[in-house]
DNA sequence: GTGAGTCCTG
DNA sequence: CAGGACTCAC
C-alpha cells in the first residue's frame, strides 16, 4: 500500500499496520499461497462475471440478454425452444440456463424500475441458483432431498439443475457431474420471497441431495477413488468456491455487527474448517465420509451466511418497494393500476411469480417461462405466502379499496389507462426514480468494475471463469478441502473495502444504502466494517453532532482540536471574559469597545494582542472557549482575552472564587485580566516603571487578584521595563553612533524618534496625554544608557543593573484615576 | 520555599 | 507578550 506524503505518520503507521494484519491474517490460514492466489483469482474473475452479467442487465432490456450471459459465461448456449425440457443432463443443463438466463431478463425488463432490485435479482439469482433453489422452494427441497426427482409441476426434471447450471456458467470449465450440474430447483429467482427459512432449509436440503449423489457415485467406482475424488472435490471445492465468493462477503459485513451472533459462528467455523484443512494434506487417505461431513458442515456455514446474505438483500428490497409505493401512493387509482401492477408484478417475480401473475399469463416478460415458474409456483404453499405478504404490504401502503382493484390490475399487466393524466405523472415519477437509481447504480458497478479490472491486471481466462484449473492444484485443493477456499475468500473479504469491493456488498446495499458506495471505496481495510443500518446509523449519527457526546460538552471543533478539559473548566461562564465587557472602561460593554476602538489604532494592537492570546490558547492550554464564543461572539477579542486570562487562572488552580461571581451578577470584580487592564497597565507605565504589588493591587482593584493575576500583572511590567530599557539602549547607541558625545546633547522630546517609539508601544491609540515626567525619566534613562556605553560598562553583563536601579526610584505616583475601573473611559475621554 | 526580576526564546 | 530558565533576596 503506498503511502501518502500528505499522510501523517500516524495514518501511515495505521495503514501499515493494518496491511500487516491482513497480511498476516492471509499469510496465517494460507496453506498453500499459490493455490490461494490462484483461487483468489478465480473468485475475482467469477465476480467479475457476476458483475458484468449484472450490468448487462442494467444495460439490456433486451429480452435476449442471454445471449451476453452466456458468452460471458463462456457457455455456448443453443437457443432451445423455450420450455422444452430435455431428458438427457447437457440438454437439461442448457434448457435450464437458457431459461433462467431468459427469466433474468424478463425480470430485467419488469425491473427496470429498480435498477438496483435489478442486480439484486441478478445476484440473488446467482446465489439462489447456486444454493440450488428458491427461498419458497423448501417444500420442492424436500423433494429433492428425497431422492434428485423432478419436480411436480416443474418443467425441471433434474434434482441438482439450477445451482450448477449456474456453476457451471460461471466457472465454465469444471467436467461437472450431471448431478452436480442438475438442479432441483430450476425456478427463477424470487427477490419478493421473504420467506429465508425456507430458502436455507431448501439450500441446506440442496446441499445434502448433492452430498449424497457424489457419496453414492463414489461408492459406486472405488477404483477411481482418489481421481473421482478429486475431480468430486475439485467441483464441490469450486462449487463452494463459488458460492462463498457471493455467500462470503454479506456475512463479512454482518459479522462484524456485534448484534450478529451468526457472523462469530462462521468466522469460527471457518477457522475450524481452516485447520481441519491444513491438516488434511497429512491425510489424503481418509475417507470421503468424513469430506462428505466436512462438506456438509460447510454447506450449513455457506446456508448461515446466505441466509444472512438474503436477509439483508430483502430489507433493502422491500425498503425500495416501500419507498416505490410511497411514491405512488397519492396518485390515483388509474396510476396505480399500471404501476401497482407493475410493481406487483416484479415482486411476482421476484418471489417467483405470484398466483395473480400466473393468473394473466399476458406478461410481457416470456411467457413460456413464466408460465413454468407459475406452474411451479402455484402448487407451492410457501408463495401463497409471499402473496399474502405482498398484499399485506400493499394493503398497509395503499388506501382501502385499493386491494380489489390492485387485484383486477394484477391481471393486466401494461393494461393500466395510458390516457390518464396521472399515469402521465405517475409515468414521470417513475422515470424520474429509475434515473436516480439507474445513476446510482451504475456509479456502483462502475466503481466495482474498475476495482476489479485493475488490481490483479487478469488475464482473459482469469477476467472471466477459467475452463480449467491446472491439476497440478488438484492435490491442493482436495487435500485441504479446498483451503484456499476461506483463505482467498478471507482475503477478499479483508482487502475488499480497499482493493477488491465485493460486488455483493455493493450491490446489496446500494438501493437503501448511499453510505454504501463511500463505505467500499474508503480505505477500511481490517477495519471492523458495520453493517449498512449501522453505517448509515453511525454516520447520520455523527451528523446529527454525535449523539455521543455529553450534551453539556458538546466540543466545538476547535475545543476538541485543543483537547478540552472539563475538570479545569469549572466555572460555566469563566468570569473573564463575562465580566470583560460589562465593566468595559472603553464604552458600552456590546460593541462600545470594539465600535471606538475598531477605528482607531488601538483597535489595531487590541486585534494583535489578541491574536497573541490566541495563540497561547492554540499553544495547548484547555479552556472552555467554547461558551465564551456563545456567550460573547461579538467580542472575539475580548472573549479570546478573557479566555487567555481565565486560562492563567485556570493554570493557577485559583478558580475557587470563579464560581462564585457570574457575569449577570453585576459585580465588578473580574476574575481575570483584560485588554483593557493590559492597555491600563500600559498607561500606568508613564508612571510607574517598578510597581509594587500591592501598588498593582490598588490599581486594578476591579481585578480579584491571586498569585497568578499579580504575576501575570508585574510580568506586564517587566515586559515594558524591557521594552523600554530596550529602546534606551537601542537609542542611546544610535546616539553615540551620530558623534554626540555629551549628554547634554540628548534629550526626549514629543516629537522624538525615540518617544514615539515608546509611545507607539504603551500608547498606541495615542489618545492618552503622556505626562511630562515620563519624558525627564526617559532622557535620564538615556543618558544613563549613554553614560554606561560610553563608559564602557556594556562590558559587564550585569551593566544595566545600576541602571535599573537608578530608574526604579524615578516612577512617580500614579494618577487616583487610575484606581477606577473606568479610568480608561475616563482619561481617553478626556 | 517563594516571590521578584532578568534574560532568552518564540 | 508569554513562558521558561535562572538568579537573587527574603
Amino acid at each position: 500500500m503506498p503511502d501518502h506524503d500528505s499522510d501523517s505518520l500516524l495514518n501511515r503507521q495505521t495503514k501499515r499496520r493494518r496491511v500487516d494484519i491482513g497480511v498476516k491474517r492471509t499469510v496465517g490460514s494460507t496453506a498453500s499461497t499459490a493455490a490461494a492466489a490462484t483461487t483468489t483469482t478465480d473468485n475475482i474473475a467469477r465476480a467479475k462475471a457476476a458483475i458484468f452479467s449484472a450490468m448487462n442487465s442494467l444495460s439490456s432490456h433486451s429480452q435476449h440478454g442471454s445471449d451476453t450471459d452466456s458468452m460471458e459465461c463462456s457457455v455456448v448456449q443453443p437457443h432451445g425452444g423455450p420450455g422444452v425440457v430435455s431428458a438427457s443432463d447437457s440438454e437439461s443443463k442448457s434448457n435450464v440456463l437458457r431459461k433462467l438466463l431468459k427469466r433474468a431478463n424478463s425480470y430485467e425488463d419488469t425491473m427496470m424500475p429498480f435498477p438496483g432490485t435489478t442486480i439484486i435479482s441478478q445476484l440473488l439469482k446467482n446465489n439462489m441458483a447456486k444454493n440450488g433453489g428458491g427461498p419458497e422452494r423448501g417444500d420442492r427441497g424436500d423433494r429433492g432431498d428425497r431422492g434428485d426427482a423432478g419436480f411436480p409441476g416443474s418443467g425441471l426434471s433434474n434434482a441438482s439443475s439450477d445451482a450448477p447450471q449456474e456453476d457451471a456458467c460461471s466457472n465454465s470449465s469444471q467436467d461437472s457431474t450431471p448431478q452436480e450440474c442438475l438442479s432441483p430447483f430450476g425456478r427463477p429467482p424470487g427477490l419478493a420471497a421473504f420467506d429465508i427459512e425456507r430458502l436455507n432449509d431448501e439450500h441446506l436440503r440442496a446441499k445434502r441431495a448433492r452430498v449424497e449423489n457424489i457419496i453414492r457415485g463414489m461408492s459406486h467406482s472405488p477404483s477411481v477413488v482418489v481421481p473421482a475424488a478429486s475431480r468430486h472435490e475439485r467441483d464441490h471445492d469450486m462449487d463452494g468456491e463459488r458460492e462463498m465468493e457471493l455467500d462470503c462477503p454479506p456475512p463479512q459485513s454482518q459479522q462484524q455487527a456485534p448484534s450478529s451472533p451468526r457472523g462469530g459462528e462462521v468466522c469460527s467455523s471457518s477457522s475450524r474448517e481452516n485447520k481441519r484443512k491444513q491438516r488434511l494434506p497429512q491425510q489424503q487417505q481418509q475417507s470421503f465420509t468424513q469430506l462428505v461431513c466436512q462438506r456438509k458442515e460447510q454447506k450449513q456455514e455457506e446456508r448461515r451466511q446466505l441466509k444472512l446474505q438474503l436477509e439483508d438483500m430483502q430489507k433493502q428490497l422491500r425498503q425500495l418497494q416501500e419507498k416505490f409505493f410511497q411514491i405512488y401512493d397519492s396518485t390515483d387509482d388509474s396510476e396505480h393500476n399500471d404501476l401497482h401492477n407493475d410493481l406487483h408484478n416484479d415482486i411476482g417475480n421476484m418471489s417467483e411469480d405470484s398466483p395473480t401473475r400466473s393468473d394473466t399469463g399476458g406478461d410481457d416478460r416470456g411467457g413460456d417461462d413464466l408460465r413454468s415458474d407459475n406452474e411451479m409456483s402455484d402448487l407451492d404453499p410457501g408463495h401463497f405466502l409471499d402473496r399474502a405478504r405482498a398484499l399485506l404490504q400493499e394493503q398497509a401502503l395503499l388506501a382501502d379499496g385499493e386491494k380489489p382493484r390492485r387485484e383486477g390490475l394484477g391481471r393486466s399487466k401494461g393494461q393500466g389507462g395510458p390516457g390518464s393524466s396521472m399515469h402521465a405523472e405517475g409515468k414521470q415519477l417513475a422515470e424520474t426514480l429509475k434515473q436516480e437509481l439507474n445513476s446510482a447504480m451504475t456509479q456502483v458497478v462502475d466503481t466495482v468494475v474498475k476495482v476489479f479490472a485493475k488490481p490483479p491486471r487478469p488475464t482473459p481466462q482469469q477476467a472471466f471463469p477459467p475452463l480449467s484449473i491446472p491439476p497440478e492444484r488438484f492435490p491442493t485443493v482436495v487435500n485441504g478441502d479446498n483451503p484456499n477456499f476461506h483463505t482467498a475468500n478471507q482475503r477478499l473479504q479483508c482487502f475488499g473495502d480497499v482493493i477488491i469491493p465485493n460486488p455483493l456488498d455493493s450491490f446489496a446495499s446500494m438501493p437503501g444504502m448511499p453510505d454504501a458506495t463511500n463505505d467500499q471505496t474508503e480505505a477500511l481495510p481490517l477495519v471492523v466494517r458495520k453493517t449498512p443500518s449501522e453505517h448509515h446509523h453511525q454516520s447520520s449519527a455523527v451528523g446529527a453532532h454525535g449523539g455521543h457526546h455529553h450534551p453539556a460538552l458538546h466540543p466545538s471543533s476547535l475545543s476538541a482540536s485543543m483537547g478540552f478539559s472539563p475538570p479545569s473548566f469549572r466555572h460555566p461562564f469563566p468570569l473573564p471574559l463575562m465580566g470583560y465587557p460589562f465593566q468595559s472602561p472603553l464604552g458600552a460593554p456590546t460593541g462600545g469597545y470594539l465600535g471606538k476602538d475598531r477605528s482607531s489604532p488601538d483597535s489595531m494592537d487590541l486585534s494583535r494582542e489578541t491574536t497573541s492570546l490566541r495563540t497561547k490558547m492554540a499553544s495547548g492550554h484547555h479552556l472552555g472557549h467554547h461558551h465564551h464564543r456563545s456567550l460573547s461572539p461579538a467580542h472575539p477579542g475580548s472573549t479570546a482575552e478573557g479566555l487567555s486570562l481565565s486560562l492563567i487562572k485556570s493554570e493557577c488552580g485559583d478558580l475557587q472564587d470563579m464560581a462564585d461571581i457570574s457575569p449577570y451578577s453585576g459585580s465588578n470584580i473580574q476574575e481575570g485580566l483584560s485588554p483593557n487592564h493590559l492597555k491600563k497597565a500600559k498607561l500606568m507605565f508613564f508612571y510607574t516603571r517598578y510597581p509594587s504589588s500591592n501598588m498593582l493591587k490598588m490599581f486594578f482593584s476591579d481585578v480579584k487578584f491571586n498569585r497568578c493575576i499579580t504575576s501575570q500583572l508585574i510580568k506586564w511590567f517587566s515586559n515594558f521595563r524591557e521594552f523600554y530599557y530596550i529602546q534606551m539602549e537601542k537609542f542611546a547607541r544610535q546616539a553615540i553612533n551620530d558623534g554626540i558625545t555629551g549628554t547634554e546633547e540628548l534629550s526626549v522630546s514629543r516629537d522624538c524618534e525615540l518617544f514615539r517609539a515608546l509611545n507607539m508601544h504603551y500608547n498606541k491609540a495615542n489618545d492618552f496625554e503622556v505626562p511630562d515626567r515620563f519624558l525627564e525619566v526617559a532622557e535620564i534613562t538615556l543618558r544613563e544608557f549613554f553614560n554606561a556605553i560610553v563608559a564602557g560598562k556594556d562590558v559587564d553583563p550585569s551593566w544595566k543593573k545600576a541602571i535599573y536601579k537608578v530608574i526604579c526610584k524615578l516612577d512617580s505616583e500614579v494618577p487616583e484615576i487610575f484606581k477606577s475601573p473606568n479610568c480608561l473611559q475616563e482619561l481617553l475621554h478626556e
